[in-house]
RNA sequence: GGUACCGUGGCCGAGUGGCUAGGCGGAGGUCUGCAAAACCUUAUACAGCGGUUCGAAUCCGCUCGGUACCUCCA
């Protein structure tokens, strides 16, 4: 089938037919996560953006290599000890092996992926797994001319790149703005522009994760493993690369560098950025020491929440919004979301209850179009979401008798949400609410038995007295025109 | 200073020239012993000023306000 999906591309700036190099294989590279503390609600973002375009490409029938590091070496800290990675300086902190931090924040990361239903990428490898591979590229960006070395380290010659290529043709940037900016901070002696950046960086003494190079002991620079690990999963040149719109400047405007350098053309045909979420107004991110983390969103245990927000909600939360746009954080946006959400899993159930008929009132195969539209507008889960909010409410009317469907269509409905809502934007209804077990089932039929005997006495106060005391566990009990019903509350 | 971008009703958030976005919340109603759910109806909008146009939230200009990034800071 013609796919007619549009992806808006950072490089152009614009929207463009998404056109794979080699269909009906797709390569993606995602920046990942540095693995040096847990996981915050803008990292569950480029996570969830990168993840429905993995399923929603896979749906389209494209055979997706979907690629996301894990950084556990590289990135230097500024503010504190000059020459110490992130990694390092927690675990002279800690009085750890880096390794074992790394292990330890892995492992936590996967965890959060998991409750937020995050598909696992192809593959997923590691800086520090990739150093012999870093050295190569540096080696062959210093051949073609573009690289130099002082004192153990090598940088980029960013000036000598630009008279062949254009650097800052992703961010817009120009190098001369770039110069007369930042010739006032406090350049490095070693740089011949305050511009270049590190390839790979000489260790000091107290640095603790270094290994052997033809220039020195050192570590590679960070921007080195994207460029080497995309390359060699997934081709000198490759469909996407996204990551969060942070990551722009300098990050993956240094990424086309070094491939230019290396290889001669771009790494990728599509950049995707997602964009950042917001706390009144202000980016959520580490240095603003304004995040909250994913575990603690899931308990609720942070001065700014107001209670506990499952994996779901976020990603509902987080799909309700289109990507390219800011997202605000609040508590009544959650709860919002929650709701919301609830109501497109209840629709889901009601199908299931509706008595068929021979014939359909509404139109709802066009449904289809519409939501496949919507995705197709570079991944606009937005619209879908309100295309299937407008299902929701036609199910609902013909639960009502107010329209009909027919056995087809509400098998069609139900497959439409089950698609959607469950394979493409994937969410999933929480463990405890699938858990009926038979015991519980049959209790709660026995005690609004009892329920409905006080009630047919007009004995409200017991009947009043069930609800409550069933209200209090957590049961939520619903009298309709077919006798009471019951479900597992929030 | 440079670069990219934003300003939509109580809240969140789609929408790039004319057609109801949607969700949450509010108001009224149907149903109901009450409640909940569901359904129906409904209010509140496009930062300001000017321009283009038959017609602008949507294009152009200016003003005001806000955000991100500017090389080792994801």
């Amino acid at each position: 089938m013609e796919s007619k999906l549009q992806i808006y591309n950072s490089l152009t700036r614009k929207k463009e037919i998404f056109e794979p190099l080699n269909p009906p294989h797709v390569g993606m590279y995602v920046c990942g996560p540095t693995v040096y503390g847990d996981a915050h609600l803008g990292h569950a973002r480029p996570a969830i953006t990168f993840d429905v375009v993995f399923r929603y490409l896979q749906h389209l029938g494209y055979k997706v290599r979907y690629v996301r590091n894990i950084t556990d070496v590289g990135h230097l800290e500024n503010d504190a000890d000059e020459g110490e990675d992130k990694i390092t300086k927690k675990a002279r902190v800690e009085q750890l092996e880096p390794m074992e931090i790394v292990k330890y924040f892995t492992d936590r990361y996967h965890e959060n992926m998991d409750q937020l239903n995050v598909l696992h990428p192809s593959i997923e490898p590691t800086a520090s797994g990739h150093i012999i591979e870093q050295i190569e590229m540096v080696k062959s960006i210093m051949e073609h001319g573009y690289a130099y070395e002082k004192d153990g380290s090598v940088y980029f010659d960013v000036d000598k790149y630009n008279k062949e290529y254009h650097y800052g043709k992703l961010s817009g940037r120009k190098l001369e703005d770039l110069y007369q900016y930042t010739r006032e901070l406090s350049g490095q002696k070693e740089k011949r522009n305050s511009f270049d950046f590190a390839l790979w960086k000489k260790a000091d003494p107290k640095h603790i994760m270094h290994w052997p190079s033809p220039w020195s002991e050192g570590f590679p620079g960070w921007h080195l493993e994207c460029s080497v690990m995309s390359s060699k999963y997934l081709g000198e040149k490759f469909d996407i690369h996204g990551g969060g719109m942070d990551l722009l400047f300098p990050h993956h405007e240094c990424e086309i560098a070094q491939s230019n350098a290396a290889t001669g053309h771009d790494p990728a045909k599509y950049w995707m950025h997602n964009n950042l979420i917001t706390v009144n107004g202000q980016k959520m991110g580490k240095s603003l020491k304004n995040f909250i983390t994913l575990n603690e969103f899931f308990s609720g245990e942070h001065e700014s929440l107001n209670r506990a927000y499952s994996p779901m909600t976020i990603r509902f939360f987080i799909l309700q919004a289109h990507y390219r746009s800011t997202l605000d954080f609040s508590n009544d946006a959650l709860t919002a979301a929650e709701k919301g959400m609830n109501k497109l899993l209840d629709t889901y159930h009601v199908i299931d209850e509706i008595k068929p008929s021979d014939h359909s009132s509404v139109d709802v195969k066009r449904y289809e179009k519409l939501c496949r539209e919507a995705m197709d507008d570079d991944f606009n889960t937005p619209i879908v979401l309100a295309h299937l909010f407008d299902l929701s409410k036609t199910v609902n009317q013909v639960n009502d008798g107010k329209e009909t469907l027919t056995a087809e269509d509400l098998k069609f409905v139900k497959d439409l949400l089950s698609t959607y809502l469950f394979d493409l934007l994937g969410i999933r209804e929480e463990e405890d609410k699938a858990t009926d077990t038979a015991l519980l089932d049959g209790l709660v039929e026995t005690i609004l038995k009892i329920r409905q005997e006080a009630k047919k006495n007009k004995d409200y106060v017991t009947a009043d007295y069930i609800r409550d005391e069933l209200n209090k566990l957590n049961i939520i009990v619903k009298d309709t025109p077919d006798g009471a019903k019951w479900e597992l509350g929030k």
